[in-house]
RNA sequence: CGGGGCGUAGCGCAGCCUGGCAGCGCACGUGCUUUGGGAGCACGAGGUCGCGGGUUCGAAUCCCGCCGCCCCGACCA
């Protein structure tokens, strides 16, 4: 390829819309560029990428067994609204009408697609178990699209469905799929960590995330000083305080404490501070009222309460069921709560002999609340917020938040969608069940950012060589000297002759434009050929990754080249 | 969806407060000089000042409405 006939023309300026790295360059050296809000043309250096990273993928789908096909992205409603993501998405689904007024969506995903395929192509037990694929446009319509790429309206996304007779066999699929995304991942070259995740509005059980780290991230994650631990923030479990030391808790006294319905006006008012009280947080779970409890200076972790309970839905207290339920909002403690309240309790509550909470009547504190003697509980549960500098459930040693972009995600969902499709097979035994489906997601265009995320610098990409859009850029440092013209030309065939891909850039532009293009675009070797270096016999040779320079006979700038790149990261 | 900000040439911005010829840098075209890390000089092309309405002799500028875009938050395979 000839530079002056490439279609892109760099950015000298940042454009003002872009952020942080990633985008900032993916716009500026022309690999994207913006058509909507989270909406872009792929322009021909971000397709030659996002084509080696489909290709990575593919071939480790390929060899997990998975099969390539393409479903369509202009979706019926129908099945949407029988699996209830039609609701549950909202308005993050684009949706359309055809001229007769029938419903479609832009598929945000295709487990309902991939359901129904199963149901006619894989009728026996026989013919299971299977696994297809696909690369395809996604559609989310984001509350708020941001950062390029990392989070766009429309991203390409491999996505792959696992269908199995039962749990065993999908749990199997699964470990497949997941061997396979870490093949991808390291051949990627990405700094990454694999956690398991929260399942999430796609529903189900396990999961796990694999994120690659970049201070942009968008996820946050939970990881160990010592790096035996990762959870998602929501997922964390931190170690539980120590537990209190026998002592002889002080007898059950009110306190009056007009107005303090807070935990800082009541610590301020009680002369106590916040990690002396225990909020009990009331919760409706389908008409049952539940208590959770924590210490007063933690957040109650709604995510996990939620799970907890699935598929039950759990809300908080709104100011009608205190009233209706007989609560006093702000002073409410678990002391005499009656058994028509399940009381959960933070392991951190036995961290200490005694507590100050609510009395259960407006306008009044407690002190001295202590667990057995005066507040029963009947399920010891993990639920507080993680918070940083929490110990480490594994060695004790501090917890502390990490930002990743997700670049792949994995998902067993039994028969979470095959179940209110109807789509079933016919086991052995003659009975009809359903498929017992897995779901994996690569994100295409996500993993493009994220890897400029991991590798930049000021002056522009630097591609790892099996991500970058070509491999050599060769430079004429003086384009109307003859001499430097014919070697260039000449070096130029040699490695397209070796099967390297490479540009030459041949526009009329001083040599500091392309040098600085070169090092914005982020091609992994640069061979200059210019007047100077002919008159002494050489080439000089950049490496972009380590900026490591060196110099060539002309007659072995190809074959140095080559080397170059075989030993460039 | 809540809060904040911005829409003026391809990109980055000034002008708006205090109404009076639409500007600057880069990029683009032509010519000359230059030529190994984003050249210099000269000439030139390029604008419904986001859109609609209003006020005014006169609106990029003031007022009202709408749209788009960015940031923070909520939310999120």
């Amino acid at each position: 390829m000839r530079v002056s006939t490439l279609f892109a023309r760099t950015l000298r300026n940042d454009p003002a819309e872009a952020e942080v790295a990633a985008h900032r360059l993916l716009l500026r050296a022309a690999f994207i560029r913006k058509t909507a809000a989270g909406i872009y043309t792929t322009m021909p250096l971000g397709l030659r990428t996002t084509a080696k990273i489909e290709r990575v993928v593919r071939e480790e789908m390929d060899a997990a067994g998975s099969q390539e096909l393409r479903m369509p992205i202009v979706l019926p409603a129908e099945p949407w609204r029988a699996t209830g993501r039609y609701d549950a998405y909202g308005d993050l689904m684009f949706r359309l009408q055809d001229r007769h007024g029938r419903e479609f969506v832009l598929g945000p995903t295709q487990e309902e697609v991939v359901a129904e395929l199963a149901q006619h192509e894989l009728p026996s037990y026989r013919d299971l178990p299977s696994n297809v694929y696909q690369v395809e446009w996604k559609y989310r319509d984001e509350f708020r699209p941001r950062y390029g790429l990392l989070r766009g309206r429309e991203f390409l996304m491999k996505d792959a469905y696992s269908l199995d007779r039962d749990e065993v066999g999908m749990r199997e699929s699964y470990q497949a799929m997941y061997d396979a995304y870490v093949k991808v991942f390291d051949r990627l070259g990405l700094d990454y960590v694999i956690v398991e995740g929260d399942p999430g509005q796609i529903g189900g059980g396990v999961n796990h995330e694999f994120m690659a780290l970049a201070d942009v991230g968008e996820d946050l994650f939970v990881r160990c000083e010592n790096g035996d631990y990762l959870a998602d923030t929501e997922a964390a479990t931190p170690r539980p305080p120590d537990a209190a030391p026998d002592e002889e808790p002080p007898p059950l006294t009110e306190v009056d404490t007009p107005g303090a319905v807070t935990i800082e006006l009541m610590s301020e008012q009680m002369g106590l501070p916040a990690e002396a009280t225990m909020k009990c947080i009331l919760f409706d779970v389908e008409g049952r009222s539940v208590a959770v409890l924590v210490p007063g200076d933690r957040e109650v972790n709604e995510e996990k309460l939620a799970r907890l309970h699935f598929p039950a839905r759990v809300r908080p207290f709104e100011d009608d069921d205190f009233t209706e339920r007989g609560f006093a909002k702000g002073f409410v403690g678990p002391q005499g709560l009656g058994s028509n309240v399940t009381i959960f309790a933070d392991p951190a509550i036995r961290g200490r002999a005694h507590w100050a909470t609510g009395a259960n009547r407006p306008d009044v504190h407690v002190t001295g609340a202590t667990f057995d003697r005066d507040f029963r509980v009947d399920r010891w549960q993990d639920l507080v917020q993680f918070r940083e500098g929490d110990r480490c459930p594994v060695d004790g040693g501090r917890l502390e938040i990490a930002r990743s972009i997700v670049v792949g995600h994995i998902y067993q969902l039994g028969t979470y969608y095959s179940a209110p499709l109807q789509a079933t097979f016919q086991d052995e035994d003659g009975s009809q069940k359903p498929f017992v489906m897995g779901s994996y997601g690569i994100g295409i265009t996500r993993i493009m950012s994220a890897a400029v995320e991991q590798n930049h610098d000021d002056a522009g990409i630097r591609w790892p060589k099996l991500l970058a859009p070509f491999e050599v850029a060769i430079i004429m440092a003086n384009a109307d000297a003859s001499a430097v013209t014919d070697h260039a030309e000449r070096i130029y065939r040699e490695l397209t002759d070796r099967g390297i891909e490479v540009v030459l850039d041949d526009r009329e532009e001083r040599a500091g434009v392309k040098f600085a293009d070169a090092d914005l675009v982020g091609y992994p070797v640069q061979v200059v050929v210019g007047a100077r270096g002919i008159e002494a016999g050489t080439v000089d040779l950049k490496v972009r990754s380590t900026g490591h320079r060196s110099q060539a006979p002309l007659a072995e700038a190809a074959e140095t080249a080559v080397d170059l790149l075989t030993t460039a990261p």
